[in-house]
Formats: structure tokens, sequence, C-alpha cells
DNA sequence: CCCGACACTAACGTGAGCGTAATGTCGGGC
DNA sequence: GCCCGACATTACGCTCACGTTAGTGTCGGG
């Protein structure tokens, strides 16, 4: 039942790094259930579910603030800070991601553009040199 | 002809800061083909044009090191670095362009798949609140 | 009880900029 | 010919989200 796993275990199945993990503790954001005797982290599966979101909201490129706060309203603990009007700033949130899909497909459309004129320029140079023979 | 702008200018049709052209300068990806008499940069299309292009590169996520690489080969300047083995780097330059796109696709899947689940907390609330009457 | 794997903290480094201060330059008006 | 406001310059420090050591401590199997 009460699965504790290490650090390890975690950045494992999250593939996030220890180092990242540690940080989001630092800034608040998933802070481990339990420590052990000697101080090691441990974590419970809603802990790692924790982890596993926020890694989904990264795309968005909210900022770790902003993730805390979200967090605090989707998945809210005993320790998130208290978020006033949370509809509202769900609303906020929701027009945030919006935009920040519109952006990335922009980016995207922009990078295959990009990508397609770089398999180009690989071609005809090529042919430049066939044609030297 | 040589309509040469001062930097200003050249932030305002690339819509990158001062700041930041002055930084593209600093770790060489562009440098100014003159400068005015008390020290201004004057900046001609061309200059104008590469910054464009590295504007374009960006959602490719290449760190500025390689975009200068890059440029070396797609529009080398008198003061580009020399690169050895163009052809085979401009190769690697396409693969990762590649990874980067496929890497945006899948960013973008999963800020889609979150956007929408945000949409849906969006009215399920307010569906409880509007039960309580 | 000891070893190797794993974890801990603390502190400095990095990339791609942004902010700000103190100072210098430009160009038009008077 | 000089003055002023807008714009430019260098130079330094800050940011964010970690990466990268270094040095030490803890855990569990043999």
């Amino acid at each position: 039942m009460g699965e504790r796993m290490q650090i390890g275990e975690v950045a494992e199945r999250t593939g996030l790094s220890l180092r990242t993990i540690r940080y989001y503790e630092e800034v608040g954001l998933v802070v481990p259930s339990a420590r052990s005797q000697g101080g090691f982290r441990l974590y419970t599966e809603p802990d790692v579910e924790r982890l596993q979101l926020i890694k989904r909201m990264k795309p968005l490129g909210f900022q770790l603030d902003a993730m805390r706060d979200l967090l605090a309203i989707l998945d809210p603990t005993p320790d998130s800070p208290e978020i006033d009007d949370p509809e509202q700033r769900l609303v906020e949130f929701s027009d945030t991601a919006e935009q920040a899909c519109a952006d990335l497909r922009k980016k995207l459309g922009i990078a295959e553009e990009f990508a397609a004129m770089l398999r180009d320029h690989l071609d005809s140079p090529e042919r430049r040199s066939a044609n030297r023979k």
C-alpha cells in the first residue's frame, strides 16, 4: 500500500533528472510525502502522478510559479498556497494554454519550413560536386 | 544604395530587442557592417536578413554557437569561422532539425491535450455550482 | 561489519537573454 | 554655435531552470 520509493526510482519512472526533482521541491512544486531516517526523500504514487502532471504541463511553457498555482487548483495538497478566485484564475490559465498551443503551431510551421530548406541545401551542393566530374 | 540603419530601426524591423541584437553581436552571430563616427552600429539590408534568418531558426532550438556554424555554411561572411567538412555538418544540422520538428509535434500534441483538459475543468465546476441551486 | 550503490547538501556554472546605470552621440531648433 | 531630448554606448548584475561537480552520509545484501 504505502509504496514509498526514493528519488532514483521516481526519476526513472518520470524521466526527470534527480536535480530537476529536487529543484521542484526547492521551489515548492512537489514536496516528497516523507523522508527516511537518514534524510532520503520518500515519494508516494500521488507524488509521482504530480510530477507527471508537471511534465505534461511543460510544453505549454508555463513558468514554475504559475504551475504551482495551477497545481494548487487542479490537485491541491495540504501545503498548497491559497488561490483567490480560482475560477477566474483557471480561465486565465486556459487562455494562456490556448495561446501557447497557437504559438507552438506557429513555431512548428516555421521549423518545418526551415527543415525543408535544409533538405534543399543538402541536395543542391551534392549535385554541384556530381556535375564537377 | 548602402542604406545603413541604426540598431533601433533594425529592432523594429526584426522584432528583436536592442539588447538581443547587441548580444548576437557579442557572441559573433551578426556583426554590423559598419559603425558611425560616434560608434553607432550601422546595419545593412543583408544584416537584417541575417537576423531574420536567425529568428526563423530559433524554433528549432539550436544553440547560438550552432547557429553561428550553420550561418557560416548557409550565409558565410568575411569573418565567419572556417567550418571543416561543411557537407557533413549540414547533414547533421538537417538531422537535428528533423528531430526538433518531431519534438515540436510531440510537444504540441501534449499541449493540445492539456489545453483540452483545462477546458474540461472549466466546465465541470460551473455545472457543480449550477446544480447547487 | 563492510561494501557498493544510492542519496544528501552546498555551491558554482550555463544559456539566452533582460534591466539598469552612468555616460556618450546625434540632429533639429533657436 | 549651443542646447536638448531621443537615442546610443559600455558594463555589470539578475533571471530561470536546471547541470555539474565535490564531499559526505545512508541503506541493504553478503
